[in-house]
DNA sequence: GAAAAGATTAAA
DNA sequence: TTAATCTTTTCC
């Protein structure tokens, strides 16, 4: 038999950059600590969210208030066509543990769609799609990297939409040490196999119900002023018709949105 | 049973 | 630009 070839990857590819030096940790709040970075050319626009202190960092104050008053969306939130409810996603939080995450960028995968996975009927890896809407879907890609979707629709129909890009609001200690990155820039987040990590989550969640408390979260969120849209991305197998489609919708402004950047438009 | 391909990422 | 990595699905 062929040899079972596992190179691992040189622990150097790890990129924590200062272990011996934790970022503090804080018990009485959620402020999230981060570095100035003077070096910067451009200096980043802050995200929306994310209001600035005296010295110009980010906080989670707002974001903290702010969702102690929201609630988790109930299932009736979901059972509407993936190409709906892609854009409603826009603006709503992922919680697990102590991460939340603000949802910047989305794609929809529908029925009759070439490029869905539902194409092929329902199989032991799709099954949770074709379920009713508010549910994960949880996949692996490339054999590396987990795949959050949020199942929508009614069941029976086969549709989804793919999580591809969010902005952090709390617990970013958590999601840089699952992301073996110390950053708090967007490459923290930045792709829909970042997402699945900066989460911890598995294949073993999909199917896991996104309305109930306690795992795996969405909770409301503010609605976007202005929104892109462009074609999908890494479709290229599936028709020129849905290859061509503007399925993928991000949040205008926003620097937490994946490459490629410049196939994305006003509508 | 075997083989191909994939809703990607990080590093060169 | 390319390697890494392995599950799922299809094809014979």
């Amino acid at each position: 038999m062929n040899k079972k070839k596992r190179i691992q990857r040189p622990k150097t590819a790890i990129k924590i950059t200062n272990p011996t030096k934790p970022i503090k940790k804080s018990t009485t709040s959620t402020t999230i600590i981060v570095k100035p970075n003077p070096k910067s050319k451009s200096r980043a626009k802050p995200s929306s969210h994310f209001l600035e202190n005296d010295e110009g960092l980010p906080t989670t104050s707002y974001s903290s208030n702010y969702l102690e008053k929201n609630s988790i969306l109930s299932p009736d939130f979901y059972q509407i066509d993936a190409l709906d409810l892609a854009p409603r996603l826009l603006g709503k939080h992922l919680k697990k543990d102590d991460v939340i995450l603000q949802i910047t960028e989305v794609e929809a995968y529908r029925p009759n769609d070439s490029a869905c996975h539902g194409r092929f009927g329902i199989t032991a890896r799709t099954a949770p799609v074709f379920g009713p809407g508010g549910h994960a879907y949880v996949y692996l890609c490339y054999g590396l990297h987990t795949m959050l979707n949020v199942v929508a629709d009614k069941e029976g129909i086969g549709a989804a939409v793919l999580i591809r890009s969010c902005a952090p609001v709390s617990g970013l200690e958590t999601i840089q040490r699952r992301r073996n990155l110390i950053s708090e820039k967007p490459v923290l987040l930045t792709g829909p196999g970042k997402i699945g990590q900066a989460l911890g989550i598995s294949k073993e969640w999909s199917n896991h119900p996104l309305f109930v408390p306690g795992g795996l979260e969405l909770l409301d969120g503010p609605e976007p002023e202005e929104i892109l849209v462009g074609p999908r991305v890494g479709i290229e197998y599936a028709s020129p018709e849905h290859v061509n489609a503007l399925w993928r919708f991000a949040i205008a402004g926003s620097p937490w949105i994946s490459a490629p950047k410049n196939t994305l438009r006003p509508p």
